[in-house]
DNA sequence: GATAAAACCGAGTGTATTTGTCGGGTTTAG
DNA sequence: CTAAACCCGACAAATACACTCGGTTTTATC
């Protein structure tokens, strides 16, 4: 039940780009000394994203990424689908809908998976990056 | 963000525990005939959950595994944390506290990941065996 | 136009985890 | 005594993870 560092580097990318959101496009050295991640791995991240249409980029010197929409408009869970995957607990739960188990029909075990799914989905839907944003004290930086 | 085999099979294998409760201990010989799961792999699995008191096995001929408790006080959660260790998306937040993530002391992501924690917790502490059996029309086999 | 900064692209690589298998040992009912 | 079951640890194949690397294309600036 964990989320890979794909998913959490990918968030934490997309914050910084949000709390700078106003200064032009922002390199990925930069948004990597800011969070301590490697240059090259986050590349290797905000290139899907990009490809999802949640950030656009610049080439060229004094390029870089910024956000593809305004942060209200984009949600946890948007990006890591992008960068997890469908947000399900177990293959048979994926929507859109993956076959049931091979074994029975009737797999009570199913609902659960189900309702971990519903909830997980729940919260990341419901959290924008400007909700992030807002609620941390402006970090400077 | 998936579940392993583990806590899917787990889970699996104590649903045919409560469903056959009242029918003495099952061998591993049959619960992974009835779930369709190899027996050295299950022998694995049910090892742990003894351990943490969820079963109880009886050796010798006739004997096998039963719930520890009644159906009603197991959940899915404690199957799962048995089985897949601490249910928490990313270790920063894992019960009891690990550290902070090392880079900066408020990180915004990081209420995130605590708000996965708590809603899949949640939904996993809420669901007993026995809700699993009931909601199940009952399965023969 | 040359330079250099930056995005872009695809392949490769070492490690860790997952998902089991296998063989042997111990307990115990009949 | 023996067969059925639990118990334990080693091992192995496959997969996923977390990066790294080298090179190409784009484009502002000198």
């Amino acid at each position: 039940m964990k989320i890979s560092t794909r998913g959490q580097y990918g968030v934490r990318a997309m914050i910084v780009l949000a709390q700078h959101e106003a200064e032009g496009p922002m390199s990925i050295k930069v948004i990597a000394a800011k969070q301590g991640l490697s240059h090259s791995y986050l590349e290797q991240l905000l290139a899907p994203l990009r490809r999802a249409g949640l950030v656009r980029s610049v080439r060229g010197p004094v390029g870089g990424y910024h956000l593809a929409a305004r942060p209200e408009e984009i949600t946890v869970g948007d990006i890591l689908r992008v960068l997890e995957g469908p947000l399900a607990p177990v293959e048979c739960v994926e929507e859109p809908s993956q076959g049931l188990c091979d074994y029975e029909s009737a797999c009570p075990a199913r609902t659960v998976w189900a309702k971990i799914r519903d909830s997980v989905q729940e919260v990341v839907d419901s959290i924008s990056l400007k909700d992030l944003v807002e609620s941390s004290g402006q970090v400077e930086g």
